[in-house]
DNA sequence: AGCCGAATGAACCATACCGTACACATCAAA
DNA sequence: TTTGATGTGTACGGTATGGTTCATTCGGCT
């Protein structure tokens, strides 16, 4: 996965070399929700869909903001987050190419369910309201989908809730990092320990002596924000149930 | 609310006297989802509905059941517990009048999410999977009603996940049972620590410890397994912000 | 009346994690 | 080349919670 330079003619708002990439790559739709539709539904919406990077800190809605959009991943992370009064937050939930962000749409209701925000860059396609109603109508696999979807978010968030109460940093960590490694292309994405760190509410510190761990284990490589995973069974050694669990109720299974 | 002795004439297999006041009281229902429906649906649901008590440990559905009726709690609470392979469990959400317990269905899913106990006694209103659906069919609002209770299911579970990473054991212990006193008729109620720090995946002794802060302070009383709230607003005080963000979300407010 | 189980309080030490602070290396911009 | 910002390692003490065990009290059953 190596970037080669000539990626940095394209540099676009993303600005990094990674977004860059996917200025060139990023038409491809490999987002399992919109793959997982019947070819007609998937005919309907590729001409209504807009493709373009996402880059780190990328707010895509606000919280409780009207949800103009369905948000497909199909590389990258976006994550819900909590902002609590103190001025702490944390991840609610996680987002990738399994998914898209825009449940509440499903719901019935117009309002985000929470700060939507990229953590790991990558692109996304973006479908409008009334396209994403107009298919929802028209097609059955469409609704199915959707519903689908809702139902491994929530167990998603079940296994989350329990894991956060009874799993340690480190099992967390490398959770996160694997959940993130199945959402890229590659075994290489940019993501830093302080990221890491806010998104699990946890101090940089004690990501930083986690990531040290798995690095002198050869699990992992990094170096300032570049993250490399090297030994995937071994990371996932390292990881709770939790992290096969919420695969195996995902389509990316 | 305090329970006559003559209620002990009609014991149920719930053994307590709580569930044999249910025994007596148990018929009216106080579901908000069934309340919330227009009149023609709950006519037509009154008829199919059966109300009986609900004794603590009853277990509703076990993981991956087939999900054959669907279960309006009248009072009571009933948790969605996570099991570990390690054998530790803990709750994943909680669920009382303002829901109902088969989510699933509506998410198009036969089989449980989750191992589902009663962890406070009440009574609760029965329907069969397939009345569900002739209603889910029948009645808009009965679509609406299940979408809307899932929209604010999902809000507390990504309420819980961030809870679950951020607050203290005491901010936790509080707001479980604020929620558990919204979804009983009195200010008293019957739950041991143990079962908190079952719920919470805590020790008991750290349980311990917070109640008797609690009652010290004169926010609760308890005496072996029968707790009641004596100050409501100061308990709020001692609970974190998710007690009323989870609130306001629920068809309790 | 006596017994046993259930519910609670309390003690011990262990440890995982936090808050904070500082030091260092690397990269990018000037 | 210098400078500043960024990413990372690390160290200090503090605290919340865990694991375990024991004692006590109360209530219900025989």
């Amino acid at each position: 996965m190596a970037l080669s330079t000539q990626d940095t003619l394209l540099i676009t708002a993303g600005n990094t070399m990674q977004s860059a990439r996917h200025a060139v790559l990023g038409n491809e739709i490999r987002n399992k929700v919109l793959l997982s539709l019947r070819p007609e539904a998937q005919d309907f919406l590729r001409e209504r869909l807009a493709s373009r990077p996402i880059a780190v800190g990328d707010v895509i809605f606000a919280d409780g903001a009207p949800v103009t959009h369905a948000v497909f991943p199909n590389e990258g992370v976006i994550s819900y987050m909590a902002e609590m009064e103190d001025g702490r937050s944390v991840e609610k939930v996680s987002i990738g190419l399994e998914g898209f962000v825009g449940v509440a749409l499903v719901m019935g209701g117009g309002n985000a369910m929470g700060r939507t925000v990229v953590q790991v860059a990558g692109y996304a396609s973006w479908l409008s309201i009334d396209d994403l109603n107009a298919a929802h109508e028209r097609f059955v696999c469409v609704r199915e989908a959707m519903l689908r979807y809702s139902k491994s978010l929530i167990v998603q968030l079940m296994e989350s809730v329990a894991c956060n109460s009874l799993h340690t940093a480190e099992q967390r960590v490398t959770r996160w990092l694997l959940q993130t490694h199945d959402r890229m292309q590659g075994d290489e994405f940019i993501l830093t320990q302080e990221a890491v760190s806010q998104v699990l509410g946890l101090r940089r510190a004690t990501v930083s002596g986690i990531c040290s761990g798995l690095l002198d284990a050869g699990v992992i490589s990094y170096h300032r924000g570049h993250v490399t995973i090297r030994d995937r069974a071994a990371l996932e050694g390292h990881a709770c149930e939790c992290y096969r669990r919420v695969l195996d109720a995902s389509l990316l299974r």
